[in-house]
DNA sequence: CTGTTAGCGCTTTCAG
DNA sequence: CTGAAAGCGCTAACAG
């Protein structure tokens, strides 16, 4: 037998409007009774129905978290993130993977316009090209913040990287440290965490009197095998880079795989920097020069915007917060 | 103005149970009149409230999943599994995060007592000795799977990795590298994994006629300051361990900032084996040999098992699946 | 301070 | 094949 207000007002011999307002605290109720309805409540373990409420109030107090991937530690981070606050809030977290297809994402959207959550925290999929689900949700007043990978055509907040910085500190650093071919590795040219790093990169070339050469610059696809044999040649040409700068870290680590398996035919001063967040590979690996994000920052802030939202409570917030990276230099140089 | 099933009929001159049926696919409906639902639904965007359906269908087509942690390989990767599964299936995940805090945990399995969810997955927090809120939760009949850290005590179906042999084949590996003195770094003897990588240790020392030195036993807390005292401790003693196997990837990471720190006052031959799901950090440390455990198929495995639950369909499947983890061993000998 | 009642959106008898 | 109506559990008027 369940345990539902009905339960117990009749044990209590209450209306379950009044054992309703003293579950819910309310003033307007003899204390005496309020502590008798809570005590049995207690005893019988009393859980309120959460779809009830939420069909009655028509929110859920649950928000939806619609990201890419999750085995990386960026996104991780970010979860925990949003994890801590939606907790410390009160909310429900839904975590929603796209696998870095539109069609997917798309889906995903749908399914949460029917009230599912209050509010959702996106990083857009690499092909996200098209907007129209995203208008959507605006359109249903479903308030929405974008992380890391934001979609710079809508208007609602974006927390992100310090993207352009941290593409021209980290060319900066391969300068440096005496490159003068700087290969760029590009996730995709759809995604303004691209765009961005990529301007910050060669706004650093040109501030050090480099010139961009386009051989140098390789765009990333979902196939490995594809990036792979990309890195590969670009690695063999006759010219080959004596740098290289990974705007995203499977692109660094595909380039080590490159690295490791031509390792006699390449100058041994390659020198590589990446977007990382596992700390733990920087740390164990003495070659990685890394650009780290504050994914859990992230993840924290872009809840605290949502739920601002969701109160709509009109604090004054940033349209689009930037946080900065920290550049984690290593001092070996060859990344064998 | 919210589009629902009282709209359409409105809108189309029929009652709203028709209509109802029409969008479930009933086969006592017209076909034309299906079909005119259908076109109108679309039209409008129709999103059916998942509140009102779960109120009355009493199931929420969602689960949730209870971890301690998820900034750490090992369950971002089940958490894809799950996620996967659960997308095919038509489920909704909920990912709640204890930090290892067992007030939590029980907070958590309160709230989820209401009805939110169909089901549990969950890997119980390291303190957990006390299983009441578990009990509460089968009682009221929430079907839980345990995976990774599992509750051994309970009889709900659990998918772990093969602890036991996990332990046995690590330990012996720094055997045949010549190790004499192994030192073991235990997560916490509250868990079931712990115990079982520790069992396959001693076990795998008899095996090769290496008695157990207790005070090569270093039992990890929270506290990542003292784990740090305790193994530098061990590392600067009289007489310290030519191996160190570490249970769990935070303490491996720990003694390698030891060891950076010490780096001229130990044997240099130390060799440190560890459980972790970072292949980008064995990969990029040429020193880390690693057990690596099947996070995905964990993930995948548990919600397969857990969704035949909520489908009552009794398929047969085991109380407990033991997949197996790999060991990627590494050359070089020296960690730093 | 407490009770009665309507209704959130949907599904499902039960009647036609 | 279609419609009327009850009810899932809870909250919030409104009335006492």
């Amino acid at each position: 037998m369940e345990v539902n207000i009905k339960r117990l007002a009749e044990e209590l011999n209450l209306s379950i409007a009044t054992v309703s307002r003293a579950l819910r605290d309310s003033h307007e109720v003899n204390p005496e009774t309020k502590k008798r309805v809570l005590q049995l409540a207690a005893k019988l373990n009393y859980q309120p129905n959460p779809f009830a409420s939420s069909l009655r109030a028509q929110k859920s107090k649950t928000i939806g978290v619609i990201i890419p991937e999750v085995d990386n530690n960026f996104f991780s981070l970010a979860i925990k993130g949003i994890e801590d606050v939606a907790q410390e809030k009160g909310y429900h977290v839904l975590v929603y993977l796209t696998h870095e297809n539109v069609i997917k994402e798309v889906e995903i959207t749908r399914l949460l316009q029917g009230g599912r959550v209050d509010g959702i925290l996106m990083s857009v999929s690499s092909e996200t090209a098209h907007i129209e689900h995203l208008l959507e949700l605006q359109k249903k007043n479903i308030p929405i913040v974008f992380f890391d990978r934001v979609c710079e055509a809508l208007d609602p907040p974006k927390v992100t990287t310090d993207d352009y910085e941290s593409g021209f500190k980290a060319t900066e650093h391969l300068v440096e440290s005496g490159c003068k071919r700087i290969a760029f590795l590009q996730i995709s040219n759809n995604l303004s965490i691209g765009r961005k790093r990529f301007k910050g990169y060669t706004d650093a070339l040109e501030k050090n009197q480099l010139s961009f050469d386009e051989s140098l610059l390789i765009v990333g696809t979902k196939n490995e095998v594809e990036n792979y044999a990309a890195i590969k040649q670009m690695l063999t040409s006759a010219n080959p880079p004596d740098g290289v700068f990974a705007s995203v870290e499977s692109l660094a680590i595909t380039t080590y795989y490159v690295c490791k398996e031509i390792e006699r035919k390449i100058p041994s001063h390659v020198k590589i920097i990446s977007f990382s967040n596992l700390t733990t590979a920087a740390l164990l690996a003495p070659s990685l020069t890394t650009i780290t994000q504050p994914a859990y920052n992230i993840g924290k802030e872009a809840m605290t915007i949502l739920f601002r939202l969701l109160k709509k409570n009109n604090y004054p917030y940033k349209k689009h917060v930037v946080l900065s990276s920290t550049l984690i230099k290593r001092d070996s140089t060859s990344p064998l």
